[in-house]
DNA sequence: TAGTGGTCTAGACCACTAC
DNA sequence: TAGTGGTCTAGACCACTAA
């Protein structure tokens, strides 16, 4: 079911990507938008919530809404689904289990996934690609109780995240990246053919599930020029917007 | 004046990064939560929805809030200035002026700034220093329109952000960063002190006013190790999306 | 089934902006 | 000064979770 908020946030979106509203315009008032849309002005604030924590609309008190960016945002639930977010932007993924080996956690795994240091632990190596081109090395450390359901994917697995929500109901909820650039290595080099020591963007991210629990964590090493990361904030704080965690 | 729900929001907050509400423990309920603070329950949920944001807690729908981190949000959420940055983490900002000069914009310059092109503005090459030790090398592109201001300020100016804020009421609201890596040019190297052709993590980033009017825009290049960028999302909202180049 | 968060309403007052 | 967004209230109903 789309909700009242949901409708709304989507038609501004669309008016707002569409051009009817350009950059540096302003907004309906929100008392227009509740008499326009047959709703209170609750319900047309949390759709503008939504709108402003993409930032696609900024706002002040007693000024009206403005439009900062006519750029459509990249959906949410493609955030951590390389594939998903392959597709909707238009390219084709692919990927490759390179190596795949049950272990013991070390300290920092164990801290990060919650487990006891030396509980068993599935590492994965996977490259990814893009339209056929590698882009992206992931050296992916998985907590044991989600490790058989894991090996038992496809080494060509093109969405381990579809996949994983299919066969175990597993929803990547919540994700905390950390974002560096170091330079490739042998491994690096070869699989994602660029020269030893060349730059990489790494982000280093934990993923749990919607009751934060820790499912994987992992390092991935992007090749440059393939993937850009992009970030819009703003100083001000900030939204209602909430949609169920699915 | 704090309002009721910040200072709703900043008991909370405090309670998780105190450890008294531990990772994977609920919050009270939305009604309890009321109840305690003598306030309704929609100015409860405007707290919780910070805390959201900040990707401290989780929210599913028919059962409480789970906390997701006790570390306090470092997040890119909250566009933040290097100077204020620095000193939230404990830091000493420094800065230097190693070049300024005015020029015009060329094309893409202009349509960052939303100036017409060939309109003048005013280049500033400027190094960044935390605790005294070199970490950033900025190259500003400012907008014509405050381009003096900029020149009036002293060349070891701490906080441009600040300083501009204080002469001339200007605030810093929105940004838009775009997040890669690039192996350091001889500028870069003499300056930060690494080894040319070493990974540079490379920040591109326009920033506005609270009316959407662009003020600079800057390629930023942090040296690894003495920055880490986080981002902290989930399925509910986020501030991160993936771009592909070109 | 009881409790919880998600949605929505119909008001009110205040701080701030734009004119 | 009129209009706008920010804050807050006191309800109501629904979808979902957990026992």
């Amino acid at each position: 079911m789309t909700r009242r908020h949901q409708q709304i946030a989507e038609a501004l979106r669309r008016a707002i990507t569409d051009g009817d509203l350009p950059v540096g315009g302003t907004l309906p008032s929100e008392t227009e938008l509740a008499a326009a849309h047959g709703v209170s002005r609750g319900t047309v604030r949390q759709a503008l919530a939504a709108l402003l924590a993409e930032g696609l609309i900024g706002s002040r008190q007693g000024a009206r809404h403005i439009v900062l960016s006519t750029a459509p945002s990249q959906s949410f639930t493609e955030l951590r689904s390389f594939a998903q977010w392959a597709r909707a932007g238009g390219h084709s993924p692919g990927g490759r289990v390179l190596e795949s080996a049950r272990g013991a956690a070390d300290r920092g795994e164990a801290a990060l996934l919650q487990l006891a240091p030396g509980a068993g632990v599935l590492r994965v190596l996977r490259l990814r690609t893009l339209d056929g081109a590698p882009v992206l090395l992931e050296r992916t450390v998985y907590a044991d109780w989600i490790a058989e359901a894991v090996e038992a994917l496809p080494a060509d697995c093109e969405s381990v995240t579809q996949a994983l929500l299919d066969s175990h109901g597993l929803v990547f909820a919540h994700g905390e990246h950390h974002l560096d650039a170091v330079a490739a290595g042998t491994a690096d080099a070869r699989e994602l053919r660029v020269r030893r020591g060349s730059p990489l963007l790494r982000v280093r991210r934990t993923t749990t599930t919607a009751e934060g629990r820790p499912v994987e964590t992992s390092d991935d090493r992007y090749r440059p020029g393939a993937v850009v990361f992009t970030v819009r904030n703003s100083t001000q704080a900030n939204p209602l917007a909430r949609t169920p965690a699915g």
